[in-house]
DNA sequence: GCAATATTCAACCATCTGGTTGACGGTTTG
DNA sequence: CAAACCGTCAACCAGATGGTTGAATATTGC
């Protein structure tokens, strides 16, 4: 966790790493789980989860030998702030966030139409 | 202008290009202009607003032989949406986008403290 | 204790990134 | 027309990124 807008933003330029957040939002959950809808291996789920931990988007922590993965939303508050001043966006239309999650799901690290 | 939220993101990763939108923020530039207070070539500064024009963050129109370089605030909606759902944040504070602005133009691409 | 499970580490690889320099193609201006 | 200016292009380089595989480290269950 360094420089917040650097890290959060690379860290979120990632389909893999997006969709790996979106499942979290549903609920916290251990590595091997993250990783069981990804084609990638393992390491390689492990070292995405690495990148969003040093970003502070989400935290692990390890009880017996599963490690639990938690999304942090507030590490989204610094860039968040910073993007919606460029365009005095509106507070998030719901709706249209419900319909962009389905794209993200749908297949997760597939590009897909994503707006 | 591909994929909307990986170019997005990753254009917003690099803190000169992070610094170029806030420079623009305030007017439309010339890109030597644009190129003036940073120490790097020209023609990297060319390069990060290719990425940042492939972005759709900002547009690029030749009037004579003079490009002048417009912010497209627009492109960051998807962005914005994406991330406003993780944390539900509040409409943007924009005091503490005030005093983060301060700690971006002060050193465009010197990291600083960055929240 | 031993085997299976959960996760990371280390080495390696191909590709991308951000920077450089020098040459080049338009556009003014003298 | 020639010189100066604006910006991009092309080739190159060092380092980061995202992936792989195989070995290593805990922890659990039989």
């Amino acid at each position: 966790m360094t420089q917040t807008l650097d890290t959060a933003f690379s860290a979120l330029a990632d389909p893999t790493r997006r969709a790996i957040l979106t499942m979290l939002l549903e609920d916290d959950m251990a590595v091997t789980d993250v990783a069981e809808p990804f084609q990638i291996s393992l390491a390689a789920i492990s070292k995405h989860l690495g990148i969003l931990a040093d970003a502070g988007l989400i935290s692990r922590e390890k009880r017996g030998r599963v490690i639990w993965c938690k999304l942090e939303p507030d590490a989204l508050r610094a860039a968040s702030v910073w993007m919606q001043g460029f365009g005095q966006f509106d507070p998030v239309d719901l709706d249209a966030f419900e319909r962009f999650l389905e794209t993200e799901l749908a297949d997760p690290a597939e590009p897909g139409v994503h707006l």
